[in-house]
DNA sequence: GCCGTTTTCGGCCCGACTGTTTTCAGTCG
């Protein structure tokens, strides 16, 4: 059983206990226990097997610890089961809805025995939702606004890349007015995870109203859902949520450390606080009633005896620890990479041609690139064989010859066939400088079969790098069934590489399976498999994943010199 | 349900906005 499945069994437990209105901190511990399992970046299921005690992590403690273990061995959990027995599972779904929490969908039920959205939905057309104590017609038009919505909204993430092209726009139309001081994107944006749910702007400015006024008015706002003094939040067009929050200067260091979390992060950090006989919110840190910090995230970190943690890190998982013992890593910047590793023509399915590709990294600063077109197996791709492959060399020589201040390498990027054995011959693979090896194809194998392909595929020592090694495109395939953690030992036994892809899309590997790489002293490479100039431009989001994953500079292998590169390359 | 150089019991992070109330509960982030 996969973290990202237990994960759910736990959420589901805390939104049944939550409608059964238990203990609230009973309910925060399963939901703590969810995130903490969600964000390992080892599978649970082989600690189980190792043996290890789960008790030894922060928030689990003997009742979880057992209840992980009978899910991992048993794939079943007694208590949900029961729990599931005496509410109908489908009022999860209900507490899914805006406005609909543990209180109000427990209320529905009791009342009007409704347990499933249809009969929500027809309960508020006949006017029954608003009869209910605590409930009124506004209430009761909001929910039934939600069931029409849910059905159509994509209740989906939107990839960071996407969202870094609203957020721009956004905050430079608000950046417009005078009486905006800063502005930042804070929340999951600013943590840059791969996906965003919706996005975060700070503000600090002294009079809210314009802001405010300019903010709602914009003309993507398909709906104001509320709007106050110092918050709004608006649905655009698309369907993104965005928050606005307005602070005064004084206090935008707090606000934006409250406003980037992570949530546990935040409860972590106020823990501290409470600790120091302070108190934390997003106006400032308060002695009794005297605001001591608040300007700067500095000063916020500063009052709870902590050096300044990235963004990146602020998950709760492990970034206290590690900036109390001032081990907080020096993590690796976008400046650091030398060269992109991973590139397409249009010799097969890129648009831009070779000189093309070699112009824009040369005008972006890289010291080297490598060409990485499709293998014949990628026929829709137009994937090069031997003979053109060798065309593609000779080209490349020729370029390099009039091509001043970077170096272009021989490159491919090789299909692992079904067997595990490469697309191409080894005596045309030896004639490259580096050769990227991917799945694209039968993505449904067994795990074991899925694994046992890719451990076949490293084995030829002509394998520098694995490409997207998990292959999942987020929102439109999921990873395929293989054994990570293998592959990364694996990596580590024969001197292979792990590619952190930074196509928005792939994001893969993410950050906390580069976080396994770092562990595992498995040099990683951040590349933008670009298909065309602009794509090039993808580096950073790889780059953030990296970071994510607490890698410094010398965890990648494409922040290295080309001299080092080459040697390193050898294997 | 977790946790403990004040504790094995009694705590557990904090505030804005809305709609319902008539002082506040529920929800959200």
């Amino acid at each position: 059983m996969h973290n990202a499945e237990i994960a759910r069994r736990f959420h589901e437990l805390a939104d049944l206990l939550e409608i059964q209105d238990a203990n609230e901190f009973r309910v925060r511990a399963y939901r703590n226990a969810a995130s903490i399992v969600e964000g390992s970046s080892r599978p649970i299921e082989s600690m189980v097997a190792d043996g290890e005690d789960l008790t030894a992590i922060r928030g689990i403690g003997d009742d979880l610890a057992g209840k992980i273990e009978e899910l991992v061995k048993t794939g079943n959990l007694p208590q949900l089961q029961e729990l599931q027995g005496e509410v109908p599972e489908q009022l999860t779904e209900l507490m899914r809805l805006d406005q609909l929490g543990p209180k109000r969908t427990r209320a529905i039920y009791d009342a009007l025995g409704i347990g499933s959205l249809e009969e929500l939905e027809k309960a508020a057309e006949e006017g029954r939702i608003r009869e209910l104590s605590g409930f009124g017609p506004k209430t009761e038009r909001k929910i039934a606004d939600e069931v029409a919505r849910l059905s159509e909204r994509e209740d989906q993430r939107i990839l960071l890349g996407e969202a870094e092209q609203v957020a721009g726009p956004l905050v430079r139309y608000l950046d417009e007015l005078d009486e905006v001081s800063r502005i930042e994107v804070a929340g999951s944006y600013r943590r840059r995870r791969d996906t965003v749910g919706d996005l975060d702007i700070l503000v600090a400015c002294d009079d809210s109203g314009p802001v405010m006024e300019r903010f709602t008015s914009h003309p993507e706002v398909a709906e104001v859902a509320s709007q106050g003094k110092t918050r709004a939040t608006v649905h655009l067009k698309s369907g993104l949520q965005v928050d606005l929050r307005v602070v005064k200067t004084a206090s935008f260091g707090a606000a934006l450390h409250y406003f980037t979390g992570s949530k546990a992060h935040n409860v972590a950090i106020r823990k501290m606080a409470v600790e120091r006989k302070l108190k934390v919110n997003e106006y400032g840190v308060y002695r009794g009633r005297k605001r001591i910090a608040g300007e700067t995230e500095e000063e916020v970190f500063e009052q709870v005896g902590l050096p300044w943690i990235p963004p990146e890190l602020r998950e709760n998982r492990g970034e206290i620890e590690a900036a109390q013992g001032d081990r907080l890593p020096d993590l690796v910047q976008e400046k650091d990479i030398r060269g992109d590793l991973h590139l397409h023509t249009s010799a097969t399915d890129g648009r831009n041609d070779l000189r093309e590709m070699a112009e824009e990294a040369k005008r972006l600063g890289y010291e080297y690139i490598a060409i990485t077109d499709h293998s014949k197996r990628l026929a829709m791709a137009k994937g090069l064989d031997a003979r053109r492959l060798r065309q593609q060399m000779e080209e490349i020589d020729e370029l390099n010859d009039g091509l001043d201040g970077i170096r272009v390498l021989k490159g491919i990027e090789v299909d692992i066939l079904e067997d595990g054995r490469l697309d191409l011959p080894d005596d045309v693979l030896d004639e490259l400088d580096l050769t990227v090896c991917s799945v694209h194809s039968k993505f449904d194998l067994s795990r074991k079969k899925q694994t046992e392909r890719v451990l076949r595929a490293m084995d030829n020592p002509r394998c520098n790098i694995l490409g997207h090694p998990t292959g999942r495109l987020i929102n439109r395939r999921e990873a395929y069934r293989i054994d990570l953690e293998a592959i990364v030992e694996a990596a580590a036994e024969r001197g292979c590489c792990l590619e952190l892809n930074a196509q928005p899309s792939r994001l893969d590997l993410s950050g906390r399976y580069a976080g396994m790489l770092r562990d595992a002293g498995v040099p990683g490479v951040v590349s933008t498999d670009a298909h065309a100039v602009d794509h090039l431009n993808f580096m950073h989001l790889g780059v953030a994943q990296a970071r994510r994953g607490w890698m410094e500079k010398k965890h990648l292998l494409n922040t290295r010199t080309l001299k080092q590169l080459q040697k390193m390359l050898a294997r």
